[in-house]
RNA sequence: GGCGGCAUAGCCAAGCGGUAAGGCGACGGAUUGCAAAUCCGUUAUUCCCCGGUUCGAUCCCGGGUGCCGCCUCCA
């Protein structure tokens, strides 16, 4: 099976390639931290780590880098020279680098919350300035930019395939009502690499004046470049992104590498709420503290936010957060029937049974996620895994294949619990306690060490084998 | 005005030319001391609407409608 994904520059499926055998060089597009990520924020950096746990379950030792955008950039009202962390920061009447440290801070806590697996390293913009400074003075000795006073713009016209990855036509940018005019550049879509401001709180030296700072598309060509090479594998982002964004990135790393920049480009679609856009002004925009203290694990989310392919709009509602708690803890109860399946309880008579229905299963896993991530698709054949050792059709030897697998497929999806609990002495002198009650037929008493049990998270479960328990939720 | 995506059961969500996966929920029955879990059965004659191509369309083409994204910071 060859992974195949679809690649936004080319608006079609591609089987993956690496430049170097056996190595991925992974750009992922992280967040300007002003704030909290929300769960949309959340749903493109879980598609990321998804990407990169399929990655490395294919082979793939992957080399992942994720910016944080600590420097900011100009809001609407340019004149202001204010950039959205200072913004921040004059609301909350702090110095601009609290503000940034604080969430990046945050952005960690969260990412390690939703079991995203960290990043090979999380470039800083202000750790950058030296190297953005390099591709400017470059992009301006290859005619590429133009400087105006002190500030300094790419001239999209030198580039001809700007617009290529999002189907833009410069001309046609030039025709939209909603980018503003500003005298000093050559053509409106041109945009700014370096401005220079002297009422900017986050401001740098350099040769084009006292008191300067980036553009905002020029720190990911250079931290891309100085972490992964001129040439990556593969580059994301939300949809938001590709333009400017990338289209902004790939024209200044090409002009200034004279190679090709990122091979597949990866955009995920936007997260919705109650089947429209998440809106600030109506209140839908939750973070992680609110899935919390509606009483939900993280882990739901995680799940529910896997479960739709990322490519497809996503709708989010605290209803089918609760559904999701549900189909999430059928795929924990698979682990713990497969783990006694294996251990004979529940198994089909024969050893052998059930073991080429078990490898069907995992092609389908497989081929699902090699299909452009159809994490749908791949779930799906965990759920049917279940319809399997519940219907009793799966052996001793095909119980065990299937549950290496899902521990395995667990490494990518990293939703399900797979830890056996170790309470097992405890609970298990408290459900022969039961048994002999039951046996006595002194209900009242049995029901009181259920209860007892249930009160600690563990369901107990009477079979015709005899009694099963594992943890609640 | 320009560019792009999506529309499948009560709620989610795969499929994308050969006659509708999977999840959650619901209902009926079995099992149980009671539960829970599990088992059996039922839950879309049909895939937003209207045309067209085809032996055949949810899947292709044309035209609508609705929602989402980009063109301005945004995952």
């Amino acid at each position: 099976m060859v992974f195949t994904v679809y690649n936004s520059l080319t608006r079609q499926k591609e089987p993956f390639q690496s430049l170097q055998a056996g190595t991925v060089r992974m750009y992922n597009c992280g967040p300007t931290v002003y704030g909290r990520a929300h769960i949309g924020n959340m749903r493109a950096y879980l598609f990321a780590d998804t990407l990169r746990r399929w990655l490395e379950y294919r082979g793939y030792a992957v080399q992942q880098v994720m910016n944080i955008t600590d420097v900011g950039h100009i809001q609407a009202d340019a004149d202001e020279g204010e950039d959205k962390i200072e913004a921040q920061a004059k609301k909350e009447n702090k110095d601009p680098w609290a503000i940034s440290r604080g969430w990046t801070e945050l952005f960690f806590k969260d990412l390690q919350a939703l079991g995203v697996r960290p990043a090979m390293i999380y470039p800083k913009a202000s750790d950058h300035i030296p190297e953005m400074l390099e591709m400017i003075d470059g992009l301006l000795a290859k005619g590429y930019a133009y400087q105006v006073d002190g500030d300094v713009y790419y001239e999209v016209g030198r580039f001809p395939a700007y617009g290529r990855l999002s189907g833009n036509k410069v001309e046609e940018l030039d025709a939209g009502a909603r980018i503003e005019v500003r005298e000093e550049k050559r053509h409106p879509a041109d945009f700014a690499l370096w401005k220079s401001d002297p009422r900017h709180l986050m401001k740098w030296k350099s040769r084009f004046g006292e008191h300067g700072f980036p553009g905002w598309h020029i720190e990911c060509s250079a931290m891309s470049r100085k972490h992964l090479g001129n040439r990556i594998d593969i580059h994301t982002g939300g949809e938001d992104n590709i333009f400017p964004h990338h289209e902004c990135e790939i024209a200044q790393t090409e002009a200034f590498t004279g190679q090709p920049f990122a091979n597949f480009w990866m955009h995920c679609k936007f997260l919705q709420v109650d089947g429209g856009k998440m809106s600030k002004s109506l209140g839908y925009v939750w973070n992680l503290d609110d899935i919390r203290a509606r009483g939900f694990d993280i882990r739901a989310l995680r799940y529910c936010l896997i479960r739709g392919h990322y490519r497809a709009p996503l709708n989010f509602t605290w209803e089918i957060l609760k559904e999701s708690v549900s189909a999430l803890s059928n795929l924990d109860d698979l682990v713990v029937r497969l783990r006694n399946a294996s251990r004979g309880m529940g198994a089909s008579a024969s050893a052998e049974d059930g073991l080429e229905e078990v490898s069907d299963l995992i092609a389908e896993f497989e081929s699902g996620m090699d299909d452009d991530l159809n994490t749908p698709r791949a779930l799906a054949a965990l759920f049917q895994l279940r319809t399997a050792v519940l219907e009793g059709r799966l052996g001793v030897s095909a119980a065990a294949a299937a549950l290496q697998f899902v521990l395995k497929a667990n490494s990518v999806l990293g939703v399900i619990r797979t830890e056996e609990a170790n309470l097992a002495a405890e609970v298990e002198a408290l459900i022969a306690a039961r048994q002999e009650a039951r046996k006595r037929k002194d209900f009242k008493e049995s029901d009181r060490i259920r209860d007892t049990l249930l009160a600690q998270g563990i369901v107990l479960e009477d079979t015709p084998q005899g009694v099963v328990w594992k943890q609640k939720g």
